[in-house]
DNA sequence: TTTACATACCTAGAAGTGTTATGTATAAGA
DNA sequence: TCTTATACATAACACTTCTAGGTATGTAAA
């Protein structure tokens, strides 16, 4: 993703909330889509977001469907049933994981004088 | 750590931070104090920690002082000065981390009727 | 007293995730 | 024509963490 370490984990928490916005995307507009919301901030890197993809397809977390536009392949993925559950959960993790990593940070160091 | 996989990269940072908070800790001391400020969500494990202490120790973040207590012998750590500065690099890394997740996340699904 | 649990450290091998580097192909703009 | 953008894909590597084991002392329960 970019050069912090924290994304690790992240990313189809990340996949699977654009999907549920948006209905149905493809590869290549997720990563535009993520750049834009975090103002260049986070580059999701093909490499990781293909395979993660097709893990998620394979798990039935996801559907696709092929589409050609403008005489190029789009694989449009789309959240399946289970997917929409699994991606309620997911969220559910993030807001804990944010809350107890913010427990963590909120408490200023001694000041020593 | 726990079930989710979005605490992976995150390690570093929390045990730099408590450092900075604590002054000087122990491994198992760490332990405790992280499953107290998250009322027991997040576990890190050993096999994760110590590794990572003394990963900290090699780069420079961490200095190392060994004492007996209670005929138990204790591996205190504290940051360096350079440890110190890093944390406050950690820390920035961190809240854009969280900025960028809740900017991903904020927006509701589009309902459907 | 023996068993279990808490304290306190450690490491090797496996698993999971993401990066880097590379490849293919079309379209648009300088 | 060369570069950039669009759009997919994978293989080799790196990093972090987990699982599962090991050593050792102190304490409380059975």
């Amino acid at each position: 993703m970019k050069n912090s370490q924290l994304y690790k984990g992240s990313l189809n928490t990340i996949i699977m909330k654009l999907l549920e916005e948006n209905g149905k995307m493809y590869g290549y507009q997720i990563t535009q889509k993520v750049k834009a919301i975090t103002l260049g901030e986070l580059n999701i890197t093909e490499g990781a977001l293909y395979p993660a993809l097709h893990k998620l397809e394979a798990e039935g977390i996801l559907d696709v469907e092929m589409e050609k536009v403008d005489n190029r392949m789009r694989k449009y993925y789309k959240l399946t049933e289970k997917g929409t559950t699994e991606t309620v959960n997911r969220l559910s993790e993030l807001e804990d994981f944010i809350r107890n990593m913010q427990s963590l940070v909120s408490t200023k160091p001694s000041l020593e004088f």
